[in-house]
RNA sequence: GCCCGGGUGGUGAAAUGGCAAACACGGCGGACUCAAAAUCCGCUGCCGGCAACGGCUUGUGGGUUCGAGUCCCACCCCGGGCACCA
């Protein structure tokens, strides 16, 4: 994963996430492979531009200027770039294509533009992303958050959210990244259901509604095939509890459901005009808490319960969202914690429908019972369990009309639309007679101008709104005075196709060749950070299954397999720059050197699980780098000897270790395994023979590329260690030892150890157990009544 | 509330159901040194014992098993993610 150059720095996170992939990279070419390890910079976005504000400093000499200092740092960490295939997500040459990118999905009409509401910083004048609201203020200036709704470009991403959720079923990835997908994604099985509202007051004569109905009417009369007029005085909801319909005692809108207007009663009409202006004023962080109060309006209007055909009241409530399901739910308190809790809050009927063991029909209801149970008070359906009843009740309703089956997911289309200046301006022109209209693909890039006052302002649009030579062009179609979309991308779509750029980074005339492409990609070890497991790698999976509906690519996920690695804290606490504790790579680097400092970052812990830094570690690889230098120079003073014996049987164990641990990235314990080779080679200050020491040399290289190369040339090689593949090989039946400690326990306590030939069988071990003086002391005035023989490994002797 | 991780010596951590604590750090003792650093050697989970050896020990409580850090059930704590998603 590319980094994003901050203006501290190179980051010792960044480092550990590097130099694991570096590692796995560089064992894969000792193993012969040929191996592409590229390096990128994802400079665009809002950290950049927040930061240059800050600073005074423009974005577009800050990130210059940060990408050339993290150049020099990356330079240094030993990683094998290749430097002639760097990306820059800032430079015109890469952001032509992302501008391409868009006008692929915009002509394929996967993005449409649409109102949405957003996050609105009055003082700060900027849109903030959910994350950015704390306790409904702006996490910089602490203003109070409002809600504004803005028109914005959507990638409709839940187009393709089956797939996305089909395809975890066999993409080799962390599991926990791929769960985490799944909850992202969040579908969920139920069925539509249609509430008949029954109106009980006449609409004002010549008023909207009413004529609104009247042609509705009309039109039912007209087409009686449509059903329409059912659809226009009928609430839709969704449920994944068909089950509880019977005890559906009231139905909930989300404020800015559409149908409010049309069904509030003229008495109810002020306060449910008062509740939604609230509604619409409230940031999106605070309305979505779920231990804030409930509250709600009741419009007047009754709708009719398809199951029981009895009226239930309709409310409004913030506690139901416009953007999921239909904005509409029926209530069902008796089974459901939040009507529940506002069912008692506004004194609307509770019903048991399900029963749960020991309840009848009649037990009294003093918190929702949301588990399974057994269907009462519901009609025909009474006795039924509940989870029976959700298919059969779904198909009761289905036959008289009144439901469909349904899956609805959790994920949302994806804004890209973003009013600030840091970013690719999205390549589309507004004009008055042709409309929308994209840049034809030979005008690319639009490139985004050099404006000295880039601050967002009040009014709610990019400051590149504010630059009238610039927004002012020609239409491409008909070459009237036609205007520009002043909103630039969000940076998540500059790095949603970076992997497929990389190979191709030098060509101009595609954003990727088809030959190169089909060599490199998709990506065979993507590794990375938890921290981006929904949303940069849902999108590129998304972005790369369009691509291939396109034809431009063949396979449709971007990265056969991925790892996420875990988390550095800095002796037993998260780094942060306010606590004073960031690792800083370069002064580590400068006392210790390259080789040792990711030595050590991929000992001190389990690499997909992290651990903590602590100075002091430094000195356990530090000293084993040196003693293994120590060891193989000067290389005259090394004997010639074939290795042998323990030493032999510890170098092909030795190497496979080392290997599968790698192929696990299980770098701790590869480091630890070759600490305890060099551990046997050096006892007891032996004769060190050059077989024994040269294959270590290449084991050690993915971690201590810098040290291994110079060793290699002092053991007379002229090309570098990585060429060729100078991986060693093994051999099993050399790996094991001849001898195993054998361990003879009584009742499940070891009461011996002994050397014993490998392979021997229970009864010759059974015997030399019995010759040993202090298992013989166990076994004294007791019977052995069953033995427990593991081969090569132990003897237990039950006694009782 | 839900979904992932995790809880093991003084510390970072190892351990296909089969010897808990590998590998390191730190500490203690020793060699070298006038001395210190560096380096090298030895010891280092806890309790008892001169020792042989014995007992105890992987967050808590149960269970399965000849045998559990590992599997099952219930719970506590820590870290991360999602969250009024019907």
């Amino acid at each position: 994963m590319f980094p994003y150059p901050s203006a501290e720095g190179l980051h010792v996170g960044n480092m550990y996430a590097f130099t694991g992939a570096d590692i796995y990279g560089r064992w894969k070419r000792l193993t012969g492979e040929q191996v592409f390890e590229p390096i990128g910079f994802d400079a665009f976005g809002i950290h950049s531009e927040n930061f240059a504000l800050k600073s005074g400093t423009h974005p577009m000499e800050l990130i210059p200027s940060n990408i050339r200092n993290f150049t020099r740092q990356l330079t240094r960490i030993g990683a094998m770039y290749d430097w002639n295939h760097v990306v820059d997500t800032t430079d015109p040459a890469y952001y032509r294509w992302t501008q391409w990118l868009f006008l692929q999905l915009f002509k394929a009409g996967l993005a449409e533009k649409k109102e949405a509401p957003v996050n609105w910083c009055p003082s700060c004048h900027t849109v903030l992303a959910n994350e950015q609201v704390i306790a409904g203020e702006c996490e910089r200036c602490g203003s109070t958050v409002e809600q504004r709704v803005l028109s914005q470009w959507f990638f409709t991403i839940t187009d393709y959210a089956q797939r996305l959720l089909d395809n975890l079923k066999w993409i080799d990835w962390s599991d926990s990244t791929k769960k985490a997908q799944e909850n992202w994604i969040g579908r969920s099985e139920g069925a539509e259901i249609w509430f008949q509202i029954d109106t009980p007051w006449e609409a004002e004569a010549g008023s909207e509604v009413a004529q609104a109905v009247d042609e509705a009417r009309q039109y039912h009369r007209e087409h009686p095939e449509d059903g329409e007029f059912d659809q226009i005085l009928s609430v839709s909801v969704f449920t994944t509890r068909p089950d509880t319909v019977f005890g559906a005692t009231f139905l909930v809108l989300a404020p800015e459901h559409p149908l409010v207007e049309w069904i509030t009663t003229p008495e109810c009409k002020a306060e449910v005009e008062a509740y939604r202006e609230r509604a619409a004023a409230m940031d999106l962080v605070s309305r979505k808490k779920t231990d804030k109060e409930k509250t709600g309006v009741f419009t007047g209007a009754y709708a009719i319960n398809p199951a029981t055909h009895e009226p239930v009241p309709v409310w409004i409530a913030d506690y139901v969202l416009m953007e999921y399901g239909t904005g509409a739910i029926m209530a069902v308190p008796g089974h459901d914690e939040r009507d529940f809790e506002f069912a008692t809050q506004f004194g609307l009927p509770i019903t048991r429908v399900i029963a749960g063991a020991g309840d009848d029909s009649t037990s009294p209801m003093t918190e929702a019972f949301v588990d399974e149970g057994v269907l009462v008070n519901s009609g025909e359906f009474d006795g039924t369990p509940s989870l029976a009843a959700i298919s059969k009740i779904t198909g009761w309703l289905e036959e008289a009309g009144f439901a469909e089956r349904r899956v609805n997911y959790r994920l949302h289309d994806w804004c890209i639309s973003r009013q600030r200046y840091w970013g690719p301006p999205i390549p589309i022109v507004y004009c008055d007679a042709c409309g929308t209209v994209p840049v034809p693909e030979d005008q690319l890039p639009v490139v985004l101008p050099h404006v000295d006052n880039y601050k967002p302002d009040e009014s709610g649009v990019s400051p590149l709104a504010r630059v009238e030579s610039w927004y002012r062009v020609p239409c491409p179609e008909c070459g009237a005075e036609a205007r520009r979309e002043t909103d630039v991308s969000d940076t998540f779509l500059d790095s949603a196709w970076y992997f497929l750029r990389y190979p191709s980074a030098n060509c101009d005339d595609v954003p990727f060749r088809a030959d190169i492409t089909k060599q490199w990609l998709p990506v065979d070890m993507y590794i990375g950070g938890e921290e981006h497991a929904v949303l940069h790698l849902l999108y590129s999976r998304f972005i790369t299954m369009v691509l291939k509906d396109l034809g431009h690519i063949d396979f449709e996920e971007p990265f056969l397999r991925f790892r996420k690695h875990g988390l550095l804290i800095k002796e037993g606490s998260k780094m942060s720059k306010s606590r004073g504790n960031v690792v800083i790579p370069d002064q580590y680097l400068e006392e210790w050197g390259a080789d040792t400092f990711r030595t050590y970052l991929m000992f001190l812990g389990p690499y997909q699980e992290g651990g903590d830094f602590r100075d002091q570690g430094l000195q356990g690889p530090f000293g084993f780098l040196h003693r293994l230098w120590d060891t193989v120079l000067p290389v005259e003073a090394l004997g010639t000897g074939a290795p042998s014996g323990e030493v032999e049987q510890k170098l092909h164990a030795t190497i496979r270790k080392v290997r599968d641990d790698i192929a696990n990235l299980s770098y701790n314990t590869a480091i630890a395994a070759m600490m305890e080779y060099l551990n046997v080679v050096r006892a007891g200050n032996r004769k060190v023979n050059r077989g024994e020491v040269e294959p270590l040399v290449v084991l050690v290289a993915p971690f201590a590329p810098h040290m291994a190369e110079e060793l290699w040339q002092q053991l007379g090689h002229d090309a570098s260690i990585f060429t060729g593949s100078n991986w060693p090989a093994h051999d099993d039946a050399r790996a094991t030892a001849d001898t195993v400690e054998f361990v003879v326990q009584v009742n499940g306590r070891v009461r011996a150890r002994m050397a014993m030939a490998r392979g021997i069988d229970q009864d010759a071990a059974h015997a030399a157990a019995l010759a040993d003086d202090n298992v013989r002391k166990h076994l004294e005035g007791v019977q052995v009544r069953k033995v427990i023989f593991v081969p090569d490994r132990l003897l237990n002797l039950v006694v009782g």
